[in-house]
DNA sequence: CGGGTGACTTAGAAAAGAAATC
DNA sequence: GATTTCTTTTCTAAGTCACCCG
């Protein structure tokens, strides 16, 4: 862990480019209807019926077993009130009140039907990929310096690569042909090995001592574990933090015994640089094992992925998304988090509910362990839960991206996005018409989801206050959020936003609105003081009962799917060319990227080493243009000689120095796109929205049209995670 | 209707691994 | 080969949203 002293943990990047507005303020374009080979409405035929629970089953088979963990009862004393504020204090300046009608929605989706072969697959190693992409990979592959190797070796190599990726594309399981489940139903059958524990703790060897006030104090196990958890951070800005100090001491001091409670009094006093040194040493250690003892690690961890990173759903074997209880440690919320270097306890197998299929083999408990109950709910996509003890919430074992039950859904989500397009002009008319609405609910609720359409913001759930870091999302926007400007750099009617969103990433932008937004938000914030809610009339609840009744399955976030795969395929659209070369193609579906990205605020902490390695990349790009420039003088003598004599061998002579000229031009200029990108790239990331709110599809269809390898844009998993979509794609499908 | 849950998606940081460079 | 740098994977916190219950 310990990354030495992080500066800022820039919680508070600002949002790039307020020029940059790359809004997705469309929704045109009906264009070419879709023309997927198949079902181009997934989600369409899915929903239907009500998404009746089943009972829960809890336990059966008579093996549960159902039992109090003793020192484990966090789920209620969590959880405390909600954020309330003074909503009855606001006053509303209109007439009517709030009340909305709405008609109850109902999603549901019925996963696929019966299961056909089964097969398990290579877990990860080599890609995946279809017939056409091995041919170029291989090529790669040969390309890159293995020197040692001879020849038939390379091939050989080679050849399994290939039969292994053969393999498991045939392996996969094709789930996006077969039919889906009745409504609810998640899976019919489910067989897995249970979580893996971590490592029990270990008593610290005796020449790494605690101190306090001086001297030392051989610590009991469990005040031990948790001194070397504090210690193992030392170089993190957390311990620095007064809240996080004195949760981590208050909750130190309850793991202590009674005699070390009596002495150890004050945190400052503690002196734990010799765990922190021996953490060091081992780390240190760790990175300087041989290679040898790595490989033997690798295989360790290779042979517990094996054994607990698979379950059995439906004939299939599927890889699990995180199979490993979490091991116990200082809590580190994001932002400012109340609870942060709050002790996270051990979990302990009387705390796990198991879920299998009933006719399942139940997984066995650890040695001398019971689990706390055992389901077979078949409703639900965890293969194990429990309660985790900082906010009281829930924990869950889930399947990997690349498994059906997630694909499915992450296809279904698209689907819905693309049902939003062909509604989205009647929904905005709908709400510009209640921007005049008598009812101040009416007109609140218009106003915010001109925000989330426009802005892409987050729904904005009410939150327990003191139990979180204090962020917002539209619905929970207060007054001291926003500033109105009647006129601001030359635009009329702008809103001012600054808040901290999720994950405490600030979102800070200037954003010119219509003139009746503008006039509402000034009315929203008469009479109220700045930590009042802006929309004291509407929330999360309301919204989306009233979106629902707009469109089948729509909700607040569908929205953000929404306006950020049409950007993208507007981007697409409009910055690349076909007549690009490949690393400019590449440039522009990053830009396209980018600007989702800045759309939805995705940001990161520009990397440690940014200016450096910036640096470095202009030096080497001045090194290369001066070799251009060389190759061309060079070349011109050489065009010289030749007007002079025109010999056949200063004619090649020529030809090869034009040849140098050129590839030096190409270099330059693919570095220097490289070193654009780079930049554009300082803090945002692009990550979050290629993986979740951007249609694979587009992307796909887009890499066909542009004749762009896909495995420029996706990597392995990203490929396995769309597989579905890599595969029903064709170069006209259009969002 | 509102609070409380439960289940599931979305998120950035950090760790691990691979590739490039010294 | 060691070190640095870039990419991928892992980790788990923090959201969204539906449902249940009183």
């Amino acid at each position: 862990m310990g990354r030495e002293d992080e500066e800022t943990k820039v919680r508070t990047k600002r949002r790039l480019t307020d020029e940059e507005e790359a809004k997705g303020d469309a929704a045109q374009k009906s264009a070419n209807m879709r023309k997927e080979k198949r079902s181009s409405d997934v989600a369409g035929e899915r929903r239907s019926s009500k998404k009746e629970r089943p009972v829960k089953q809890t336990s059966s088979n008579g093996v549960s077993v159902k039992e109090e963990p003793e020192d484990q009862d966090f789920t209620s004393e969590k959880r405390g009130l909600k954020r309330k504020r003074s909503k009855e204090e606001a006053s509303s300046s209109l007439p009517g009140q709030t009340t909305r009608k709405k008609k109850s929605k109902s999603k549901s989706r019925e996963p696929g039907g019966e299961a056909s072969a089964t097969a398990p697959k290579d877990k990860n190693r080599g890609p995946v990929k279809v017939k056409k992409e091995v041919k170029r990979e291989v090529k790669e592959e040969g390309g890159t310096k293995k020197v040692k190797k001879t020849k038939e070796q390379i091939d050989e190599a080679r050849r399994t690569k290939l039969k292994i990726k053969e393999e498991e594309e045939q392996n996969r399981w094709r789930w996006w042909e077969e039919a889906k489940y009745e409504s609810g139903v998640k899976w019919k059958f489910l067989e897995h090995k249970g979580p893996c524990f971590p490592p029990e703790f270990e008593s610290l060897p005796d020449n790494v001592r605690f101190y306090y006030n001086g001297k030392v104090v051989k610590l009991s196990l469990a005040s031990e574990e948790v001194a070397l958890f504090f210690a193992q951070m030392l170089d993190h800005d957390y311990t620095t933090k007064a809240v996080f100090r004195e949760n981590f001491f208050k909750d130190w001091r309850k793991e202590m015994s009674s005699e070390e409670r009596l002495l150890i009094q004050d945190l400052n006093k503690c002196d734990f640089s010799e765990l922190h040194a021996m953490h060091k040493a081992k780390v240190e250690a760790r990175k300087n094992m041989s290679k040898e003892e790595k490989l033997v690690i690798k295989e360790a961890n290779q042979q517990t992925v094996e054994e607990y990173g698979f379950c059995l759903l439906d004939h299939h074997r599927e890889r699990i998304g995180n199979f490993k209880i979490e091991p116990p440690g200082l809590f580190r919320g994001r932002g400012e988090h109340p609870k942060q270097g709050m002790l996270k306890k051990r979990i302990q197998p009387e705390h796990v509910i198991i879920n299998c299929g009933s006719e399942s083999k139940i997984p066995a408990p650890p040695p001398g362990h019971r689990w706390k109950e055992i389901r077979h709910d078949n409703t639900v996509t965890w293969l194990a839960s429990w309660t985790e003890n900082i906010q009281g919430s829930i924990k869950y074992i889930m399947l990997n991206a690349n498994s059906k039950l997630k694909g499915e859904k992450d296809w279904e989500k698209y689907e819905v996005a693309r049902r939003l397009k062909t509604c989205v002009d009647s929904i905005r008319r709908h709400y510009t018409q209640d921007f005049k609405s008598k009812q101040m609910g009416i007109r609140q609720r218009a106003v915010a989801l001109y925000f989330i359409d426009k802005l892409a913001l987050r729904a904005g759930n009410e939150k327990e206050e003191g139990e979180t870091a204090d962020t917002v999302g539209c619905c929970s926007l207060r007054v001291e959020h926003i500033t109105v400007h009647p006129n601001l750099d030359a635009s009329d009617f702008v809103v001012e936003f600054d808040f901290l969103g999720k994950d405490s990433i600030r979102y800070y932008n200037k954003v010119p609105v219509e003139k009746k937004v503008f006039k509402n938000v000034i009315l929203f914030m008469e009479n109220k003081s700045p930590s009042d809610e802006l929309f004291d009339r509407l929330n999360t609840a309301v919204l989306n009962k009233h979106l629902s009744s707009l469109m089948d399955g729509l909700t607040a976030k569908v929205f953000r799917t929404f306006n950020a795969s049409i950007t993208l395929q507007e981007q697409l659209k409009k910055l690349s060319n076909m007549s690009d070369n490949p690393s400019e193609k590449l440039l522009s579906y990053n830009r396209a990227n980018r600007a989702v990205a800045i759309l939805c605020n995705h940001q990161r902490a520009p990397p440690k080493t940014f200016d450096q390695s910036m640096a470095n990349l202009q030096a080497k790009i001045v090194a290369r243009k001066e070799q251009l420039a060389l190759a061309k003088t060079e070349f011109k003598q050489a065009k010289k000689e030749n007007k002079a004599k025109g010999d056949a061998k200063i004619q090649t002579l020529v030809e090869r120095k034009k040849k140098a000229v050129e590839r030096c031009e190409e270099q330059v200029l693919k570095m220097e796109v490289q070193a654009t990108d780079r930049e554009e790239n300082k803090q945002i990331a692009l990550g979050t929205s290629k993986l979740n709110y951007l249609d694979p599809r587009i992307s796909v269809a887009w890499c066909k049209n542009m004749d762009v390898p896909l495995d420029k844009i996706y990597n392995k998993s990203q490929r396995d995670k769309f597989a579905w979509a890599i595969d029903m794609t064709e170069a006209d499908f259009v969002f």
